[in-house]
Parts: C-alpha cells; sequence; structure tokens
DNA sequence: CGACTTATTGATGCACTTCAAGCGACGTGG
DNA sequence: CCACGTCGCTTGAAGTGCATCAATAAGTCG
C-alpha cells in the first residue's frame, strides 16, 4: 500500500518511480504519538519537518482569553510545517485530535528530494498553495454560511481529502472529532453543533456515530452546502475532473438560504 | 524613492543592490486601473503574475446566494497571484477596491529573478507564507472575536503592513472601504459594522472620515484587540523587533470579553 | 443642481450563545 | 463485579447580539 503522501500527490501530477522511491525514503522516521498531544508549539523553531501519515491533527491558536480555534485540520498525507524553510518562528501549535501516526522529516532530506525531482518541487508547492486555498474557503464557510451548511461543507471537503488517501469506504471515514471540537473548528458553541448535527441526520444526509461518518447521499449534501471543489485543485483523481453537474435530486434547503433566488 | 514590492520584501530580509535592481525590472509594465474593476476572474487561468503597486485591492468570492465574500485585502507591494506557477485555475477572483497601480509581470521575469538571486527567490516564497499566515489570522479573527475586535484588529493589521511599504504618516493612511466592504470582509452586516465603528469612535480609537483613517492611540487599539504581530513574520522593520509590552495605558473591554479572567 | 451612492439611525425578530441539568459510555479502583 | 468519576452527547430555558427591514441624512459626481 502506498503512503499516504504518495497517494496525495498523485492526486495533483502522476510522479515517476524513481520520485515515488524518493518520497519513501523521507518517511524513515515515523512514531505513533496519543490523541490531544501537541506536536508543535506556538513560537517554536521546528528543527524537522513533520507529516500526519495517519490520524487527524490540527492547526490551532489560543486567543488570550483562552478559548482555542481551530484553523486547519490535517490528515494523512498533509504537512504540519513546510514554512520552515522561510520562517523562523511557528505562528500557530499543531496538535493531534487522535491517535496518529507522524514522520519526522529532516529539512535537508526535503530539499534534496525537491532537488532531485522537479516534480516533487513542483508537488510540495503545490501543498502549501493548497493549504492556502483551503484557508480561504473556510474563511468563506466561517463567514458567510449558515451552521448547518458550514458543517455540511467541511464533511464534504473532507470526504474528498480523505478519498485521495485512501481512507474512504462506501462514502464513510473515520471521523474524530468530538463536537466541541467541531464548534472550535467552525467558530459555533458546542450545544448548537449539537443541535445543528441533529438537523443533518434529521434531514437525512448524514449519519455520525463512534467516531464514524458516513455520508447517507453526497450529492444531496454537496447540494446543500454548494460544496465545489476546484479550491482542492485535484486533477488527477477521479474527483478532479468531473463538476457533479448531475442532478443532485430534491435538496433541502436550509433555513437562513431563503431569501436568495439560486434556482 | 523605492517601489512598494521592494520595500515590502525588505521587511523581511535585506536585499542587495543587485537584487534591488532586478525588482525594479519586473515592473515595466504598470497600468492604472479604476475603482472596482476586476483583475482577475475565478476559472481565469492567468497568463501573467500581477501585483499591486498602489491602491487597494482585494480577493473574493462570490457565493451562489450572491452574496459576495471578501477573502483578502492587497495592498501596495502585494502579489495578485504567485500560484500561477504551479495551480492552473484560479480558485478566487481579484478585483481593486480603490483606483490602482497594478504590474504585469510576465511569469518568466518572476522566474528568472529567483533563480539569479537566492534571497529573492526567497522574498517571494515568503510572500506566499505570510499571505497564508494572515488568512489563519482572519480566520481566528472572524470565528472568535467580536464585531468590535474584529475590525480593531483589522486596522492594526493594515497599519503594519501599510507602514512597511511607507502608507502610514502619523499613524493614519488611506483607508478606501465603504462600510458595506468592510461588512463584506469581516462576515457582519453593513448595519452592524456602522454601529462597531461608531463604537470604536466613541471608545476615541480610531478617526474614520473622508477615506482616511487615523488610529487616535495606537497602544490601546492593539490592546484592545489583542494585537500580536508575529504572524506577519517581519522582522526587518522597526516594528518587527518590539513585542509592545510596554504598558497599554488604560485599556476599553470590550463588552463581549467579560467572562475570562485574562488579567 | 439633481441623481446616486454611502452613512446613519430606529424598530423588530430570531438565531445563536450561555447556563444548567440529565444521560450514556467508558475506565478505574475498591 | 459494581460504585464511582469523567467525558462527551443531548436537551431545555432564557437572554441577547446581530441581521433584517426601512427610512432619512449626508456625501459625491455628473
Amino acid at each position: 500500500m502506498p503512503n499516504a503522501l504518495t497517494q496525495k500527490l498523485e492526486g495533483f501530477e502522476p510522479l515517476t518511480d524513481h520520485a515515488r522511491w524518493t518520497l519513501d525514503g523521507l518517511l524513515l522516521k515515523v512514531r505513533p504519538v496519543g490523541a490531544r498531544r501537541d506536536l508543535i508549539l506556538e513560537g517554536d523553531k521546528p528543527e524537522n519537518v513533520l507529516l500526519v501519515l495517519d490520524g487527524f491533527a490540527c492547526r490551532y491558536k489560543i486567543l488570550p482569553n483562552g478559548q482555542r480555534h481551530i484553523i486547519a485540520l490535517l490528515v494523512p498525507g498533509d504537512f504540519c510545517n513546510l514554512n520552515v524553510f522561510v520562517l523562523d518562528e511557528m505562528d500557530h501549535a499543531i496538535g493531534t485530535l487522535s491517535p496518529c501516526k507522524v514522520a519526522d522529516i529532516p529539512r535537508r532530506a526535503i530539499d534534496e528530494a525537491a532537488k532531485s525531482h522537479s516534480c516533487i518541487a513542483r508537488s510540495f508547492w503545490w501543498c502549501s498553495l493548497v493549504d492556502g486555498a483551503v484557508l480561504r474557503e473556510w474563511l468563506v464557510n466561517i463567514g458567510g454560511r449558515s451552521p448547518g451548511q458550514r458543517i455540511a461543507h467541511l464533511l464534504c471537503e473532507l470526504l474528498m481529502r480523505l478519498e485521495v488517501v485512501g481512507r474512504v469506504t462506501d462514502d464513510s471515514y473515520a471521523f474524530p472529532l468530538t463536537q466541541t471540537e467541531i464548534a472550535e473548528t467552525m467558530g459555533l458553541s458546542d450545544v448548537h453543533v449539537n443541535r445543528t448535527l441533529r438537523e443533518l441526520r434529521a434531514l437525512g444526509l448524514i449519519h455520525l456515530k463512534r467516531r464514524v461518518l458516513t455520508i447517507l447521499n453526497v450529492q444531496r449534501l454537496k447540494a446543500f452546502c454548494n460544496f465545489t471543489p476546484n479550491y482542492l485543485h485535484l486533477r488527477n483523481t477521479r474527483w478532479g475532473e468531473r463538476q457533479d453537474t448531475s442532478g443532485p435530486g430534491p435538496v433541502p434547503r436550509d433555513t437562513r438560504d431563503v431569501r436568495a433566488g439560486q434556482d
């Protein structure tokens, strides 16, 4: 089974056998990390680059009033701190959400891999650009969508990102976040997350139990939150090409979205 | 007077004379653009890299219900689409807010400049990393802070970013956004932006009239929104070094922030 | 000067937060 | 093995911060 990094990068563009072999060589030092452990703290100057190979981690910041804010979810194949080559100090922290497998990669190894294969260099660059694109979409998500659409959008995004690294079967994937953590991600209260999830369940869109999420109707969930995957910039997967223009079937409308006529 | 790009990059690290000269060479094709014009549309595949040399522009997305969401503000010295080297298609649009001067830079010229000077290459990389860092801070801003703190934080950030490129005098700078545009940036209604601005004025923190913003007490404004500039990763300016640990004087507390004991 | 955009203010309603309590699952130790 | 504590989920009730609607005032540009 290919490692998550290789899988992810091939969602962008094909790699040569030799490049794949080089990538494997980056993942020599892999360690297990328990849930809710910090990998990197704000202000740290990490020596190595960390890569999530299994499990969920997140970027986060703590506001002075104590509330935590989750800025990004890191899933298998995601780099934690590719910025280490330019920025001296971390401006946010990184911690695990579930038990994880994490690779420590010496920055020199990254450097050499990038220099030896232009496709690897471009892929790494792509990683950090997609990180930014996801961030932009999240900004729109929090700023502009209703809680229901917001959470639905997150779940759609994860479906695709996890699909690329082979973590999805039958529109179902491991989703280890507690409702409080979802709240910290979505800028909502945990109580309201609970109610919103109940609503999504009632609409027959999702099933979430014991940390496993099942999307009951992908088409409808995507239509529900107007999910368009262009910002993930996948072009080498079965998802990258199609635009989902096929009929989504009946779409439950979110209450807040009544005013605009998008039909 | 040095151009905004060079000024900005030197906020990160010093450039050689030759590198400065090379950067000047990138800015041969400069054109004026009126306010509220689109520079790049979502879905475009731009040939050149665009750079804002004067005025305000923004990244934005339009949701299917018609509401616009401003994802980033682009000020003099900011690149619009450095991603052009890796991503084929724009996942968001870029438009001017005020009248601007914009440079068209052939991607080959960027490439060559980066290859000829490692400090330029690193600086460009730094640009896109800082873009991401700002985005993360915005996410926290929208997700976690009260409207008053939110707007104050934006104004503090702009103060520093504009300071670097010499657009600030006496804690005062041109701020061309309408209240509706501020609302689109902050995830608020325009009415509420109006009321929040009134509040900030009443607290004696800012003065905003005829598209000119004056910060009446920088220390207090920063303390008011807990502004910490680490995420801008400036280290070569008079701002980059100091942490503002000096006494901020009496700090008006935001109403929403009462519960947590940060004193 | 008149047309149009932007800013301002008031009134109303509800979506969300906050506070609070009960419940189930799980693990630990007596 | 059951008692007990913890943690996450769930639900209720109450308050409010913000959006929405609407109308007027103040700029701004032809």
